[in-house]
DNA sequence: TGTATTTATTTCATAAATGTAATATCAACA
DNA sequence: TGTTGATATTACATTTATGAAATAAATACA
């Protein structure tokens, strides 16, 4: 009925043909797959009509998140989980719609100063209603607590995986 | 002291800007997108001294975890969540390396049949052991419990996520 | 049969992501 | 002060992913 019952399918082929095989992080890893690709085309999806694609739109949101509106590029980096030459190319293209602008610091003149724009600040006023409704939609079957608890396991598991 | 504290930080932010922003399913949107880099990052990595990424290993299992060792392209893209074009340029790509094979099909002259080669049967094996200890590295603090809770949790997530 | 529809796959143009190297500034300290 | 090493950022080349259109075979059915 689902889109992961071939991938399981294949799991449990997989087990018979090779015993060893971590059953239970293999479907996690598979499942984060799914999900994350999911998310990725139905927020594209949504913030079409805005021009701008789901990656541009955590740029955006990072720096909507930070006082002032204001961070360099390896801080956005490190917000938005993104590496750094990609900071550089979607700091380009929000620069050239006049989204955020783009200021050399005085302290360090190594350092590049983002901050968002006004109209990039009115463009996530426009965006955030339908990007609530997405956010809504696409959680809408699952209870706070089970939400809670995804986000405590997922915790773990990031934790983990960032030490290993 | 984890990746994940700059992201969620300036989600608080976000939500002293605009209450109504569904903080729960905006956290797991961009846990998921952690793990899932992450665990991108990783695979790449250990496979590298088979010359293969992660999509093309991904293909691999998804062949290696069918009856016969045999699908067609359409089945692929299913089983492995990627996008028709992709299909066709990485079982290409591993075409080309010898892991697999093209023929056409005889009942169906449309379809395409995609078949693991001894070659391929073989790398599996060798890299399998690899596969398995970074698998086993990557979830080593989850108890068995919380995997099993995060795979149900995880799969209420993603039946959501195609309902909506 | 002949025509229209649907399905399977590929091609091609474009966009997105990544790694590596290059550039520039800063900080430390002899 | 000058030299060294570290840090911040960007440029460039390459790889990877995507969407849209093209091709070609199967199916439905008038």
């Amino acid at each position: 009925m689902n889109s992961f019952q071939p991938t399981e399918q294949r799991l449990a082929v997989t087990l018979r043909h090779y015993p060893a095989f971590p059953r239970e992080p293999a479907i996690l890893v598979r499942l984060v797959k799914h999900i994350y690709k999911r998310v990725h085309d139905d927020a594209n999806a949504v913030l079409k009509p805005w021009g701008i694609s789901h990656p541009e739109y955590n740029i955006l949101m990072m720096m909507y998140g930070t006082e002032g509106y204001t961070l360099n590029p390896s801080q956005l980096a490190d917000a938005a989980g993104e590496k750094s030459a990609n900071i550089t190319r979607l700091s380009n293209q929000l620069c050239d719609k006049g989204l955020i602008e783009r200021t050399a610091s005085d302290e360090d003149r190594r350092k590049v100063t983002l901050t968002l724009s006004k109209a990039g600040l009115a463009m996530i006023g426009e965006f955030l209603p339908a990007i609530c409704a997405l956010l809504e939609r696409q959680t809408a079957t699952l209870k706070v607590a089970e939400m809670a608890q995804m986000e405590k396991l997922l915790k773990k598991f990031l934790d983990q995986l960032e030490q290993s």
